[in-house]
DNA sequence: TTTGTATGATACTTTTTGGTATCGTAAATA
DNA sequence: TATTTACGATACCAAAAAGTATCATACAAA
């Protein structure tokens, strides 16, 4: 298989998809709410939440006998920070403050 | 047409349209010295090129009688601000401060 | 057992990607 | 001026990937 980050990429490139990672950040969300969401089948949510899990986007976890998709903050980021290369093209001053910020909290 | 923001997800999914962008951040390459780095033909560059000018991620600039491909800060920076949606998850108070200095720059 | 929830397996269509071949044009040069 | 060359655009084709839709299966709980 592909790594993450073309993985997360890839999950990304959908817009049902990118829509669906901004409902997750709301709430979390079982693949039937998906599917009425966006009108529809539970197959075709499926396979959305499917690429979106392999990206590293979401996780599922068991509740009771239902399966909530949630948010993976921490594979978003890792997506998000491949523009971190581009930094110094948006705003230098910004970015540096931004990176003296960073450094900061840790 | 699709619209822009889908347009420059859709050219950021293949993983050699990345490479080029982070080329680009550093250098204003010609058609054929894109398809020369990547060992592709110029007909397979053209097309990556025209997706990523698509997409808005590049600009080409007539100089002579040769094109140059340059990155378009503005469409990354629109592409990559679809991300502040998720700000609040990532880091609060890394969150708020940047949206001060941001409001301080503006 | 029936129902709600979730998954798996196909089948079909469309899109994407990259190749070859060809064509156009502007600049250099014989 | 006529020809050659460099740069790039386009058309067409094949293979691979992705999207869409449908049907079948599993399984826990009422």
């Amino acid at each position: 298989m592909l790594n993450q980050e073309q993985m997360g990429f890839r999950a990304l490139a959908d817009p049902t998809r990118r829509d669906i990672l901004q409902m997750l950040a709301k709430r979390d969300m079982t693949i039937i709410e998906v599917a009425e969401n966006f009108q529809m089948t539970c197959a075709a949510a499926k396979k959305h939440l499917l690429i979106l899990n392999e990206g590293g986007l979401i996780n599922v976890r068991s509740d009771g006998r239902t399966k909530v998709n949630t948010l993976d903050v921490d594979g978003m980021k890792k997506v998000f920070s491949w523009f971190d290369y581009f930094d110094t093209f948006w705003d230098d001053r910004l970015s540096k403050l931004k990176s003296e910020i960073e450094k900061e909290i840790q």
